[in-house]
DNA sequence: GACCAGGCACATC
DNA sequence: GATGTGCATGGT
């Protein structure tokens, strides 16, 4: 399985280039990012950050002083407004309580320990959490997403009901604990699934993953 | 107009 | 432990 999923790497790599997911931003703004994505097209994302971006609040203090009803005004393009508007201030609550505000703060905490509370957060589940690691923080945790699921699946690189943990320890079980790479790798997957593995058979001869040897 | 998008919490069985 | 439901905008 090492070898295939380096093989699989090389070869997505060679088809699709680098796919430049959240490239120089900063951490806070990719905490944001990374809760208003859920499962929202990331077009919808950037206007809602935007947004607040025009209005000045792309601060920790900023958001933490605005009304929960007002920041969900902000960010109605992201869908799911009240629900995320409601979460934005749970990880607020949560960074001033722990970390002053400021997740520079949380620089030398121990991966495991950070992901820990930050699945603590209510409204932060796993991907929410690892984009954050991976993206924000730079650690190596591999995102595991709906995409990555459905090609793995596909595939049959994994069982079609494998859980989160599961898919996640594939990778770590099977790769060096890289960041560059597990973005990479992640991104690459979601351009795979969107091109090949949402369409239509036909297509899925040429998909890059098409040749892959059977073990 | 139908379907989908870089999930999560909560209810129910 | 599995399965269902609410949350909502905007692009294709």
């Amino acid at each position: 399985m090492k070898r295939k999923l380096r093989f699989i790497y090389r070869l997505l790599y060679a088809s699709f280039g680098p796919q430049h997911w959240w490239p120089a931003r900063t951490p806070f703004e990719v905490a944001i990012g990374a809760i208003l994505t859920q499962n929202t097209s990331w077009l919808n994302v950037e206007k809602a950050i935007g947004n607040l971006r025009k209005h000045g609040l792309l601060s920790a203090d900023r958001l933490r002083r605005i009304p929960r009803g007002r920041l969900g005004g902000y960010i109605r393009s992201a869908g799911y407004y009240n629900v995320k508007a409601g979460r934005l201030k749970e990880f607020l609550d949560f960074l001033y309580k722990t970390y002053r505000g400021d997740l520079g703060n949380a620089a030398s905490v121990p991966t495991r320990t950070l992901r820990e509370q930050l699945l603590s957060v209510k409204g932060i589940g796993p991907e929410t959490a690892d984009s954050i690691l991976l993206y924000a923080l730079n650690r190596p945790v591999f995102v595991i997403d709906a995409y990555t699921r459905r090609v793995l699946s596909r595939h049959r690189l994994v069982r079609e009901h494998a859980d989160y943990d599961q898919l996640q320890k594939l990778f770590s079980d099977n790769l060096a604990p890289e960041p560059a790479v597990y973005n990479e790798y992640h991104a690459l997957l979601v351009k795979l699934a969107k091109d090949f593995c949402l369409k239509s058979k036909p297509r899925c001869r040429q998909c890059p993953l098409a040749s892959l040897p059977k073990d």
